[in-house]
DNA sequence: CATCGGACCTGTTAGC
DNA sequence: TGCTAACAGGTCCGAT
C-alpha cells in the first residue's frame, strides 16, 4: 500500500490529533512486526507531549523531547486517530493512548510494518543511509545519472532503492518511467543525464500529484480519516496489463523484475 | 561493492 | 462451490 504519497497523507492525517498531545502509554497487542515492539518504545514515549510529527523517507516520526518513536506502515498498514471506544478489529496491533481519551491505532495484516525507538541525538541505523528526499533540491538529473554510473540493474530497480532517492515503490517508480519514456529494464548506467532529468521531473510531478489525491487507493488503503486516496484513477500503466496504453493506444506489457511486476508501454518507453 | 534470492506475513484473487 | 497457487503497496539480510 503506501509509498511516499500515502505516508505524507497518514502524516497529514494524524498530525493535528497528535501535535502537543502528552502521550500517556502504549499498548502493544501483537509486538511481532518487522521487528519485535522494544520496551523502549513505551518508555520514550510515554509522559511527554509530542513535539513534531515528520515524515523522512516512507517513515513517519513522532518527536519529543526524549527521542523519537519511528513508524513504518510496510505493505499493509494503516493508522487511524480514534476514539477509544471503537471496536477492535482483525491486526490492530498497537494503540497510542493520547491524554484527550483518544489513541492512534495502527492495523497491519501482514506484520510489515515496525516500530521503533531512537532516543534523542542518535540516527537510528535504518535512517542513516537514505537517499534524498524526492523534493530536495539536490534530487535531479545530475545526481542520478551520477549515481547510476556503470550499474547494471534495471532503472526500475534503482530508483525504488531507497538508498538512491526514497519514496519510490512499484507504482510510482512504473508511472514515473513512463512519464519519463524510459524502459523499465534498461540498465541503469545506460540512461542519459538528460534523461534522468525528465526522470527526476516526472517523480517529483507524480508524487506531488497523487499527495494532492490523497495518495493511490488500491485493495484498502485508506486515510486516516477512513476516506479512499483518488489517484487511482489517474496511473497510466500500473496494473493496467492488455489494456491500451492512454497516450498510443498500444496494449500495456507486464513483465516481472526481481519478483516484482512491472508495468510499461513498449512504445513510448525506450 | 553490486546483485540476487529468500525471508518476513496474511488476505484476495485467479485458475482448475 | 471449493481447493490451491500465485500475487500484493516494503525492504532487510545473507550468500555470491
Amino acid at each position: 500500500m503506501p509509498e511516499l504519497p500515502e505516508v505524507e497523507t497518514t502524516r497529514r492525517g494524524i498530525e493535528p490529533h497528535l501535535l502537543g498531545r502528552v502521550a500517556r502509554g502504549l499498548i502493544v497487542r501483537e509486538a511481532r512486526l518487522r521487528w519485535p515492539i522494544g520496551a523502549e518504545v513505551a518508555a520514550g514515549l510515554t509522559g511527554l507531549p509530542i513535539k513534531a510529527v515528520r515524515r523522512r523517507a516512507k517513515y513517519l516520526l513522532l518527536d519529543n523531547d526524549r527521542g523519537a518513536a519511528i513508524l513504518h506502515l510496510g505493505m499493509s498498514g494503516s493508522l487511524r486517530v480514534l476514539d477509544q471506544q471503537v471496536l477492535l478489529r482483525k491486526h490492530d496491533h498497537y494503540d497510542l493512548l493520547l491524554d484527550d481519551d483518544r489513541l492512534l491505532r495502527f492495523n497491519d495484516p501482514r506484520r510489515f510494518g515496525s516500530l521503533l525507538w531512537q532516543a534523542a541525538g542518535d540516527v537510528h541505523p535504518l535512517l542513516a543511509e537514505l537517499g534524498p528526499e524526492p523534493f530536495d533540491p539536490g534530487f535531479d538529473g545530475a545526481y542520478l545519472h551520477a549515481r547510476a554510473h556503470a550499474r547494471s540493474a534495471p532503472v526500475k530497480h534503482f530508483l525504488m532503492d531507497q538508498h538512491i532517492v526514497v519514496g519510490v515503490g512499484n507504482i510510482y517508480a512504473a508511472e514515473a518511467l513512463f512519464r519519463a519514456g524510459i524502459d523499465p529494464r534498461r540498465a541503469a548506467g545506460r540512461v542519459s543525464r538528460a534523461r534522468y532529468q525528465r526522470l527526476a521531473d516526472a517523480v517529483r510531478m507524480i508524487l506531488g500529484h497523487s499527495i494532492a489525491r490523497g495518495g493511490t487507493t488500491l485493495r484498502d488503503f485508506l486515510r486516516p480519516d477512513g476516506e479512499p486516496g483518488y489517484f487511482e484513477q489517474e496511473l497510466l500503466v500500473y496494473g493496467r496489463a492488455g489494456q491500451p496504453c492512454r497516450v498510443c493506444a498500444t496494449p500495456v506489457q507486464s513483465v516481472r523484475l526481481g519478483q516484482r511486476a512491472s508495468f510499461y508501454c513498449p512504445r513510448c518507453q525506450h
